[in-house]
DNA sequence: AACGATAACGTAATCGTTTTCGTAGGTGTA
DNA sequence: TACACCTACGAAAACGATTACGTTATCGTT
């Protein structure tokens, strides 16, 4: 019933010549006549020949998967990113592996592992909240296995990287809230470790020194797990102070929506009595009413990327193994969208 | 620079036995002295022995890969199958290759073949809404390759299935909104192929028929590509007739949102004069003003149970691949969530 | 006739691992 | 002494493909 998957062996022992002649006929060798090379193919079809790619791989030392390590994957911004890696892929001819590090540090490093005993050719990841450093990372550069770094980033790792310029982006969502007449702006953040909550809370700031505005710890709030719930609790905590923020900043935009989600609850008008921006352009960004606004965040772009430099990485590599990298830290541009909720 | 990966030959030589032993000690054979075990298994951890995949994937003829093939990954409902077919694989100690189809029937072919050499152990896929049937499949069927259809399936093609009852789900809906106290309902469908599509679809004539409701087939739309502009401009139509519909059941939430912007820019009132209600209970569903009621398709769980069974397949197979397998359909439950817009 | 060129194919090594089947040397027993 | 038996290892085939290098046979040239 199973069927047998043709190899060049099958094809060679109905032909009665050797396996190599097989190879060398349906890559178009020279050295095979041209009725060998015709009965070869014509049998090879017959059969459904299917190169086995593992064996190439082995041959080769080369599998044409790369692996794709990502926090998670139910995120409009991550899919996006896939979408990107996966699309340049496709039309370079790699396939794409790919594993989730659920935020955890224990089991990115897993991942890691398991990346490398695949032998993909080169991974591109966004590291964990958990993970500050990305040294788990550091067996690949031992064993020469090209990263690229995006988002969640570790700035010291010697590696290419994509990002946004998040400082920027979070100093535009902040300085429009203080044009738009904010005078005292709460930030919800992320957490700790990853560099791009730290930036968003850096560009924060640098709006508010611009403009002159006292920076009030009470108005500063740390998100563990950055959900719309979190932004909900949170803003409820803020708006249930003496003295109201008229303007928050959250670092995502699922947050945003927590904290509308909240305001509308407790009838503080939006965006009358309190303006909220959040990060990313994400589809519950529009949708949500008042709409939110947000600072863009182009996902597809930066999986397209990311993939771009990986592949090239790979077959510079690949051509002269020996050549010392440049590494680039590429970043994308990033801007404001204004609507409802400002 | 460039750090040479250990193969157990390094092993070997540098111990001066053979590759054979020292397989055979890192596995703990009986035929192999303390001392040498002892011995091998130091060096390997000095030099960071991993073993390589591949050899191994080529040896056992199995890969431990597994291959998923969507239609799109940004998408709250695909996304979270992927999320719990990929933790179950993690359990398993499989890995998930992925790949999209684009919708396209000529891509998801294209995947299908690339799926078949890289020598996955199975695959899982929800077809293109081009695809009607699953036949450009049949080449796993031909050579033993587990497949599991979940979602857009082809219910005529002889593999394991993992879905909801889309029928019943639209029933529900649809009788909720005649519960509300709508006569006049109206349908956002999918587009023609896809079953589950023309299963909602009979779903809401079950349920018009239950009630003695006329159908009226200047009331169903027919979307193409089943985004929110679409619902947003099939409302706009629906919403300039002389006999208003009073109650509209889309095909998913994303075509409900759309709806919902139209019916606010029109100035109808959501819940008074239109009743809506969505399919998939994806995030948008909760975050949109006035929320939208919806059917619950547990995306998760779906992903779960369609690598559960296929993972079971590939190794019922694997202990006997003579076996007759028998093919299961397993029917989630699913339930209406009612929210403010209805 | 002798040599070289060329065409067309095969040999064998290789990638890394697994596993079956030896086999050499030693010990124990009748 | 002869045989069985055990211990501890190695040889070799196998998975499927690639490719550097050999090896024939045939023909042309001088």
């Amino acid at each position: 019933m199973a069927q047998h998957r043709t190899t060049l062996k099958d094809i060679a022992e109905k032909l009665g010549i050797t396996v190599t002649s097989v190879s060398k006929a349906l890559k178009d060798y020279p050295d095979i006549s041209a009725e060998t090379k015709k009965a070869v193919k014509k049998l090879a079809k017959k059969l459904n020949y299917q190169p086995d790619s593992r064996a190439i791989a082995m041959k080769r030392n080369k599998s044409n998967i790369i692996g794709v390590i990502i926090p998670e994957i139910v995120h409009y911004f991550f899919s996006n990113v896939i979408q990107g890696i996966m699309s340049y892929c496709d039309q370079k001819g790699y396939q794409a592996l790919i594993a989730l590090s659920n935020n955890q540090k224990s089991l990115e490093k897993k991942q890691v592992n398991l990346m490398f005993n695949t032998r993909v050719d080169g991974v591109i990841a966004s590291l964990a909240n958990e993970s500050a450093k990305a040294k788990h990372f550091k067996i690949l550069k031992e064993y020469n296995i090209p990263l690229v770094l995006f988002d969640k980033i570790d700035e010291r790792f010697e590696c290419n990287k994509v990002k946004i310029d998040d400082r920027f982006g979070a100093f535009l969502a902040t300085e429009h809230l203080i044009n738009k007449g904010c005078k005292r702006l709460a930030h919800i953040r992320g957490p700790q470790h990853p560099l791009n909550a730290k930036e968003r809370y850096n560009g924060f700031c640098d709006a508010l020194k611009k403009h002159n505005l006292e920076l009030d710890p009470t108005l500063i709030k740390i998100c563990e797990k950055v959900t719309l719930s979190e932004g909900y609790d949170f803003a409820k905590e803020l708006l249930a102070m003496d003295a109201l923020p008229d303007g928050i900043f959250t670092v995502t935009d699922q947050v945003g929506v927590g904290v509308i989600k909240a305001a509308q609850e407790m009838d503080i008008n939006i965006p009358k009595q309190l303006k909220v921006v959040g990060f990313s352009d994400s589809q519950i960004a529009q949708v949500v009413k008042p709409s939110l606004s947000t600072i863009h965040q182009p996902g597809y772009e930066i999986g397209e990327t990311a993939a771009r430099l990986l592949i090239e990485e790979i077959e510079t590599r690949e051509a002269d193994s020996e050549s010392p990298v440049g590494f680039k830290q590429i970043t994308l541009d990033t801007y404001l969208i204004e609507r409802e909720s400002t």
